[in-house]
RNA sequence: GCGUCCGUAGCUCAAUUGGAUAGAGCAUCGGUCUUCGGAACCGAGGGUUGCAGGUUCGAGUCCUGCCGGGCGUACCA
């Protein structure tokens, strides 16, 4: 099992015209090197080529060509030999791999220290440009073996409304199930709602101790959302808190021990008290009409809703299983698995008061995913700063023995935080969490206010564009950042409409659009019968070069689930067509660059509307 | 205290996981144009990558020690 990285994914070089570009290189290298190893030239191991080869990679700058390899540096040391040697002896094989002079032109003299760098044929280029044109998927290979992936985003405690705490979760999540899927990877989305924790409890308490009933019937979210932070206060007792809420405080003052008693109201709900079960069920409804809204607006879907409550069955039998198995034992009343020795904390399993914990679910959520869905991997995508409980929950599951454990990858997908402008994390001036509904309107309101200068549009489009525009910003600003890095969170950066933001991209989508119908071209028609493709300006060549590193950029992408890779390149491709745009004519230019041209500009559009479609931001026709 | 992540241009962030001269946007300054959508394109200035050592062909990236910060740290999730 591996707990902290993902498996490298298969890489899948082949030496033939099929795949990317650097796939087939890499094959060519592969090639090369095991021929080497063959004749005892090199001492190079079979199982070492894909670390090898690995470092086949894109120029840093297109004067050292389009492809280069450090490998031979690294393996000198081994050989014993100079690293210039070395990367003639690999270089001067390369011609001979199957199908690489039809594709490279062959290297020349190592440069450096020994990278060897390689230039596609202009006539490959142009052939894999048509590929991609005719191509449903653009040219982008799926990968050779696919895997059954789980991917839990998003799971929202459903007591509470929404807000900015579950945008990347959800964004990225969904971003990532979109790429692997498109990559070929059997996806399995499941949204682990919070439905059964101590938050219930909470609004349990107060549904019984201070209720609104008119709020409840006019928003039930919303009532259910105030009893829980005023319940909270009360239970936790801070007297910072307290005092800053007169309502808090008297609430506290009459019910002392209303800490123990929220508890309390948890265990009945677990323990299956018909009153508190009653509560739950007429609360359910309201919590996931409310958050489905919010999905529906951000156009993100899941293939299941499991939470908390559905596994709520088995989470005694994990800890007698944990029991039986002498991993977890008893200490100052609760249970627990003692992963670091004595004197650290454990992994609790089992509270005190009998009650179980979010540990236990999650290990009940690994048995029963393991048995039903059969997963190579099971991706987290969660707060980084949760990623102290992800590592004791996979050393536990290492530790466990259920079936299945040793051959799934559990990967915690870990992001920063959201904060303010003041650098801590995002708040309203008065010092509440952000809803997300209310985040979301702003950005498409602002984004509202950005457009409005297009006099073109009539009202109920512009409204459908500033959706777009508005909430493809939010998702971008996201998506366009390391993602575990913390990021500040800034709408007038967001709605930019220059720079790596979703606008500019969107923009550069609609400006396609505007030439291809300012010309009367009829796509389908341009698409069946594709024009040849003479890439005879070094822009056009940018262009089509990056268009084809789509699939290696996804691939990219999967190695290390960072979406950001994707946005760079689509940032870069966006600025590569803007200078061919801006520098050839397309309509006005003569046959056969004008059909070429064409060719170019539609294909551009249609990789760079499903790369945004792959970050899950929607595009328009115009803005 | 322990664990963990981070410190890069005035600001917000990148940097293909050890590769070639550390890159973008904003801001500042300058240029292009008889607009296929100028919401564009081209360019300039701006850096001791927190500090000090070390490892090697090569370090923003790895190791050690400091300085400064975020987060987590037994019965919330």
């Amino acid at each position: 099992m591996t707990a902290a990285s993902a498996p490298a994914p298969p890489a899948g070089p082949s030496p033939d015209g099929a795949g990317t570009f650097r796939d087939r290189l890499r094959g060519a290298f592969a090639t090369a090197l095991t021929g080497a190893a063959a004749d005892g030239a090199l001492p190079v191991a079979a199982a070492d080529i894909p670390a090898l080869v690995d470092q086949v990679r894109e120029t840093a700058d297109a004067k050292f060509g389009d492809y280069s390899a450090t490998l031979a540096m690294g393996l000198a040391k081994k050989a014993g030999r100079k690293p210039r040697d070395v990367a003639i002896e690999v270089a001067t094989r390369l011609p001979t791999a199957p199908g690489f002079e039809a594709t490279f032109t062959p290297p020349g003299d190592p440069v450096g220290p020994g990278f060897i760098n390689v230039r596609v044929r202009d006539d490959a280029l142009a052939a894999a440009i048509s590929a991609a044109f005719r191509d449903p998927r653009l040219g982008v290979p799926k990968v050779a073996a696919p895997a059954t992936i789980v991917i839990d985003f998003s799971s929202p405690n459903v007591a509470k409304p929404m807000h900015v705490g579950h945008i990347r979760s959800t964004v990225i999540g969904d971003a990532v199930a979109r790429i692997l899927s498109f990559r070929g990877h059997r996806i399995i989305t499941d949204n682990h709602l919070g439905d059964w924790g101590t938050q219930f409890g909470m609004i349990i308490w107060g549904w019984k101790h201070c209720r609104d009933d008119a709020a409840f019937a006019a928003d039930p979210t919303a009532e259910l959302g105030r009893l829980y932070r005023l319940v909270r206060r009360v239970a936790d007792a801070k007297p910072e808190d307290l005092a800053a809420d007169p309502q808090a405080a008297a609430l506290a003052a009459r019910h002392p021990a209303a800490g123990r008693e929220v508890l309390e109201e948890t265990a009945k709900l677990h323990a299956g008290d018909a009153e508190n079960r009653a509560l739950w069920e007429r609360f359910m409804p309201a919590c996931l009409a409310d958050i489905e809204r919010l999905y529906g607006r951000l156009g993100v879907s899941f293939d299941h809703w499991l939470g908390e409550s559905f596994f709520q069955p088995f989470l005694a039998d994990v800890v007698a299983d944990l029991e039986r198995r002498g991993l977890a034992r008893e200490s100052r009343g609760a249970t627990g698995i003692f992963l670091d020795g004595d004197d650290k904390p454990p992994f609790l399993v089992r509270k005190a008061d009998g009650a179980f914990l979010y540990a236990t679910t999650d290990l009940a959520t690994i048995r029963w995913r393991l048995e039903h869905w059969k997963p190579d991997r099971i991706l987290y995508v969660v707060d980084h700063r949760q990623g102290q409980h992800f590592d004791q929950l996979f050393k536990t599951a290492g530790l466990w023995g259920v079936p299945g454990l040793d051959r799934v990858a559990l990967v915690h997908v870990a992001f920063g935080t959201v904060l303010g402008d003041d650098g801590k994390p995002f708040k309203t001036r008065s010092g509440d969490t952000v809803g997300l509904e209310s985040l979301l309107d702003e950005g498409v309101e602002r984004a509202g206010a950005v457009i409005a200068a297009d006099e073109g549009l009539a009202e109920e489009e512009r409204r459908r564009v500033a959706e777009t525009v508005g909430i493809g910003a939010i998702k971008y600003a996201d998506l366009c950042q390391n993602r575990t890095t913390d990021y500040v969170f800034s709408y007038d950066k967001m709605l930019e409409l220059k720079g790596n933001t979703a606008a500019y991209m969107q923009y550069a989508v609609a400006r396609v659009e505007g030439v291809l119908e300012k010309g009367g071209i009829d796509r389908e028609a341009l698409r069946s019968a594709p024009p040849a493709i003479v890439p005879v300006d070094p822009r056009e060549r940018a262009l089509a070069l990056a268009i084809l590193r789509f699939g290696e950029v996804l691939e990219d992408v999967e190695a290390d689930y960072r979406p950001n890779l994707l946005t760079t390149w689509l940032y870069d491709l966006a600025g590569r067509y803007s200078a061919f745009y801006d520098a050839l004519p397309i309509l006005k230019a003569a046959e056969p660059e004008r059909g070429s041209r064409l060719a170019l500009a539609d294909l551009t559009g249609r990789v760079l509307r499903k790369g945004l479609d792959l970050l899950g931001i929607g595009t328009v026709r115009r803005m």
